[in-house]
Formats: structure tokens, sequence, C-alpha cells
DNA sequence: ATTAGGAATAGGAACCATTCCTAATATATT
DNA sequence: AATATATTAGGAATGGTTCCTATTCCTAAT
């Protein structure tokens, strides 16, 4: 692993939100001034597709990148396009069961306002 | 409503699956030979702001427009890409009750093979 | 320490779906 | 028919992401 992937893997792992590709390169930039974007892109994508970190993607918003590897849902919300993490548990048994074909994968978006926006 | 608006609903109309606007764009040249994908996109755009069709929005992928204006959910073939329509009873009350906040909406999209595609 | 080979990078071009812009055209109103 | 209003065609612009390639970085063997 090189010192930019060691940074790149860093600093998902000691967030505990949910990041972008831009934000990840602001961060890193920090550590190693001259790194690109394509760079960041291409190890956040390593480290999704070998499992070490979790790619969220939604239409009409960029991707995001976060730690938690643990089965969850997402909520956006619609104001300010925070993410929240939560669980509904037996999600995935519940939709077995209610679907006729072997589900290999979900993903679950809930639309709604975040307490933040609420007491606005 | 212009005849070009009138095709193009027409065609969505008419469809009992999901096209995207390329799809649309090229259907609609059969009886406007010179319409343009601007002209498609904004008049599906109108008409899924007005509900009178609805958007499924994919990440990594184009946007699908359907006429089925029942409440119901999406999965999606991981080998052909095809698209099925599917009810889960009850799902929006099941959220809800395991959901601290009031739900807006949500989307659901399930990744499976489908049956044309299994027996390959 | 030096160097050769392979892997990773920076930077920007390319890509795709979609939206935006504007002059020209169609439609509606009087 | 004349004028006002809305819509269109066509292409440029956008945003997020991937691709391309010359350069740089690492590593391990000399």
């Amino acid at each position: 692993m090189t010192k930019i992937q060691a940074s790149i893997f860093h600093i998902i792992s000691q967030s505990d939100g949910h990041l972008t590709a831009e934000q990840v390169l602001a961060l890193t930039k920090q550590i190693h001034p001259t790194v690109s974007l394509s760079t960041v892109y291409r190890n956040l994508n390593i480290f999704a597709d070998t499992g070490k970190i979790r790619r969220i993607q939604r239409p009409t918003s960029a991707d995001y990148y976060e730690r938690n590897l643990l089965p969850h849902d997402h909520a956006y919300c619609v104001q300010c396009g925070s993410i929240a993490d939560f669980k509904i548990s037996h999600l995935k048994e519940y939709l077995a069961q209610n679907f006729e074909h072997p589900i290999l994968s979900f993903e679950l978006l809930v639309n709604y306002v975040c307490p933040a926006c609420k007491n606005k």
C-alpha cells in the first residue's frame, strides 16, 4: 500500500460519516498536496470493490464512501442533503418473503427531513 | 399540448415497460423526424413532475420513464439490465414502523437475475 | 548506493446523461 | 391576419466519473 493509499484509507476509516470523492481529495491534499482526483477515485473504488469500505451510489448526486461495513440503510435529508445510517431489522427477510426470485442485493433509499432541518 | 408533447405522452402511455429518453426519442422520430433529445427530456420531465408518468432514477444508468403510476418497486436484472415491476405489500408501513422520522418517500432497488437470463 | 522493472500517480482528455441557452418556429389570442 | 406567448432544434455546457499516458515512485536484487 502506498502512502497515498494509506492516507485515503485512513481518512475514510476515521470518519464516521459519508464522504464524497471531492471531500476525500480535499482532506488528502492536506497531507499530499499534489494528489489528484483520479487517484482518489481509483483508490476509493479499489477499497470499495475489495470490501474495505462501502460505496453509496445515488442518482443526481455524487457517490458517497463510508467505513461502516455492517449492513444498513440510508436516509437522505431532502433539505440539507445529509445522509443518516439506520437499520430496518429483518428487511432482507421481509423482502425475500415477498419477492419470487432470489435477491442478490438491494438498496433502500428513504427521503426525510433530518432533525436539524426540522428545527428551523 | 403540442403535437410533439402528445406524441411523447402517447408513446409512454402505450408502452407497458420502462423507456429511456433515447428510446422515446427514437420512437418520437418516427412521427416527428426532427424532434430533438432536449425536447424529449424537457417533456418527459414535465410529465413526471406533474404526476402524469413516473420517472425511475438509478445510479450508473439513464433514467427510465413508465406509465405505471401505482406504487410499486423495481427489480433490476444484473445481467441484461431489464427492469421488472413488483409490489412488496405494506412495505411503506413496515418501513414507517421501523424508522423514527416521517418518511417522505422511499425507493427500493432489488438486484436479481431475471428468468430469461437464468435460463441461459 | 544503484538500478531495472513494475506499480502507482498527476493531469487532463474523454465520456455519458442531462440541462441550459438562444435563435427560430409553432401555437394561441385578439 | 397580426401579435404575443410558448415551444422547439441544435448545440454548448455541466457534473461526476473513468480513461489514457508520460512521469514518478517503490522494491528488491545487484
